[in-house]
DNA sequence: ACCCAGGCGGGCG
DNA sequence: CGCCCGCATGGG
């Protein structure tokens, strides 16, 4: 039985949970708007815009979309493909596991444009959630192209692709807050213009994706396993971040301290390859936990 | 005021 | 290798 299902625009879903997606900061969350009263997404993509609406509960969503050309795209890039039973399955391996699954139920991982990915996540390093959306959202304002969307509503820019910001420098880019990133983005924009085919990587295994991408300045081993979670869907890439590695050394190692090294080991053994989907569920719930630091927050 | 944030590159031992 | 440091900036 298909996970998802398309009837023109109308798409429906099992285990399809919009506000804990969204707020569990991935890239499309860094730019679109999701407006809670009406259970209501919107989102610019491909030069085009789309609009849905949210019926029903996560556990059978109906997913409306304003035309029906968006559904394909949509679907792909909520992953409706996934068995989320399946993955559930395998991953909850423990009491922890099971307390973030019943608790996000229906999130997903969601799949993004690489290079879109890549420049939010240089963009996250030394940086938090709040700040990587306001700099993001500025660097559409700045240098995105305009959509027209054909619908007389509030208007829209794409996001702008590495071609176009090396019409722009270093410069430009603090003016946007991108603070001392700012020389990462300028490089990562001419090198993936000039020497390097993000799109070229579609198709190949983890391990070469994650090492191409370490050759752009700005990215290393937590910023790859980002871009090749989310921006390719490797689902064997699992990021560490201060949230994650907290979280782990918390659950399974008693609070001691340890590397990335033996964390990536952990997780390979544990969860083996639906690790990346552990992790956005590790790491949700950390930041939304006080037991883990985390301060009260809704949507950042 | 002080502290932190989805880390990284470079320099040192 | 591993470790340590500085880094821009806005919000709690």
């Amino acid at each position: 039985m298909p996970n998802y299902s398309i009837a023109k625009n109308r798409i429906r879903a099992s285990e399809l949970d919009i506000v804990h997606t969204v707020e569990s900061a991935q890239p499309l969350t860094f730019h679109a708007d999701y407006d809670f009263a009406n259970g209501s997404l919107e989102y610019a993509t491909n030069f085009a815009v789309t609009r849905a609406k949210f019926k029903g509960g996560p556990a059978n969503a109906t997913v409306e979309l304003e035309s029906s050309d968006g559904a394909r795209e949509f679907a792909q890039r909520f992953r409706l493909g996934d068995d989320m039973g399946e993955i559930y399955q395998h991953i909850s391996t423990d009491a922890s596991m099971d307390a973030a699954i019943k608790r996000y139920r229906g999130m997903r991982v969601t799949l993004n444009d690489p290079w879109e990915t890549t420049l939010c996540f240089i963009m996250s390093q030394f940086n938090n959630v709040k700040r990587i959306r306001l700099i993001i959202r500025r660097f559409i304002d700045e240098f995105g192209t305009p959509i027209n969307d054909g619908n007389g509503g509030p208007a829209r820019k794409s996001f702008p692709t590495s071609a176009r910001l090396t019409e722009f420098s270093e410069k430009d880019f603090r003016r946007c807050g991108a603070g001392f990133r700012a020389k990462y983005i300028a490089s990562a924009a001419e090198f993936c213009t000039n020497n390097m085919d993000l799109y070229g990587l579609t198709g190949k295994s983890y391990d070469n994706v994650k090492a191409s991408l370490m050759e752009i300045s700005g990215v290393g081993d937590k910023v790859a396993d980002c871009i090749a979670l989310m921006g390719y869907g490797k689902m064997e890439a699992f990021p560490i971040d201060v949230w994650v590695k907290r979280t782990l050394e918390r659950i399974y190692f008693k609070g001691e301290k340890k590397r990335p090294a033996e964390l990536h080991d952990f997780a390979d053994e544990r969860w083996s390859n639906w690790r990346g989907y552990a992790q956005q569920y590790l790491f949700h719930y950390a930041r939304n936990n006080s037991l883990y630091g985390a301060k009260d927050r809704k949507l950042v």
